[in-house]
DNA sequence: AGCTATTCATAAAT
DNA sequence: TATTTATGAATAGCT
């Protein structure tokens, strides 16, 4: 039999093609096409590459290298993203975020919520107690934006006063350690109890971090 | 002058290319042309495409139609009415961020990590303070019988903090006074991905630039 | 899924 | 990095 001989390749517009079965057929040779072109970058130039396909009936296909999830990970999460980190960085959590999958970091966005949730009652309930505690209306929680000068210089002394007697029980202290004499039951390596550990978000809105700055 | 012909396309190995600048040369060359296949495999058979690669150098482009971020989230986050890969993610489990974008919680995520990261510096020492002021409850007529010496340390620090800020406050409130100049405080550190701006003029299809992403 | 004529992509040179 | 050229590779239309 004598075989028609083919028209190979026609040049085609680059516009939808209409014809479902056409396009499928289209789709499924050009899906690989592009893989292989993705392949080969891979190998020729040492890149890192990942594709998502979803066909027009929905169906999904990818390609990674070295996976799908490490690329897109890397791209949703540029491991240069956290700046101010000083010495304390390797005993933070950012290793094993840069290492988390997606499905991962989301899980661990829920947990840190759901801890930062529990911090800040924590802070409230500590709030109440130092209200409690406070006999002055310059308490702890004391808002020093809303004063004004004179308020300030009140203030100022009852602060000038506390840092007296803080010092003079420190010497005292001071004095009684000299005669290695244990004091009461605190010690300054004590590890602080579960109950009174704060964390996250605690003091992020906390009035406290007015009164102190460490830089 | 007689020109020397070229050689044309000549059959490669797909290996590694070892040489720098030629490696650079065809990364960029096949690179373009992956993103054009893509291009054109969205617009005939109505894909969804997202594609992402990082140079040998680091350098990130990313292809997308309709954009990278929607296809890579249709492709991690399934919701119920698609039935994609199954061993894909299941959706979010949190409501209070379902909604997000992938990019969007990967970037609160880490703004958590990074407010971790401060607030632990200032926890080490408040809490020191803080849990000395409530066990013992004291308020500005502190009772500080109960403190050891590393506490009062603390304490005092603190106070010392205090009076610092409250004696800048006192100084803000009398320039104030006399320029009537409103203090605005501004830190903004927005951390979003880098990206490489892709040469869409690579390319003669005019259409073509339109799923080209720029960050 | 195969086949082949043809268009397209690109390695090498400039 | 951009352009040119000759050739290898991808693929449209058919079966």
């Amino acid at each position: 039999m004598v075989r028609k001989p083919s028209m190979g390749r026609q040049k085609i517009e680059i516009k939808k093609i209409e014809n479902i079965d056409a396009r499928q057929v289209c789709f499924s040779k050009r899906r690989a096409g592009l893989f292989k072109k993705a392949s080969e970058l891979c190998i020729l130039c040492g890149a890192e590459t990942s594709i998502v396909v979803f066909s027009p009936a929905g169906k999904v296909f990818s390609f990674g290298h070295p996976s799908v999830d490490s690329v897109i990970e890397r791209f949703l999460i540029p491991t240069n993203s956290r700046t101010n980190s000083l010495s304390r960085a390797k005993a933070l959590p950012d290793a094993s975020h840069r290492g988390a999958t997606l499905r991962e970091l989301s899980r661990r966005y829920t947990e840190l919520l759901n801890q930062v949730d529990e911090e800040k009652k924590r802070k409230i309930k500590l709030e109440q107690v130092l209200k409690a505690a406070t006999e002055h209306k310059f308490g702890w929680e004391a808002d020093i934006e809303g004063l004004g000068l004179h308020e300030l210089e009140l203030f100022r002394a009852t602060l000038e006063e506390m840092r007296k007697k803080v010092a003079e029980r420190a010497e005292e202290l001071a004095i009684r350690a000299s005669y290695s004499t244990p004091f009461f039951g605190m010690n300054s390596n004590s590890i602080v109890p579960q109950a009174m550990t704060f964390n996250c978000l605690l003091f992020k809105e906390e009035r406290f971090d007015k009164f102190v700055s460490y830089h």
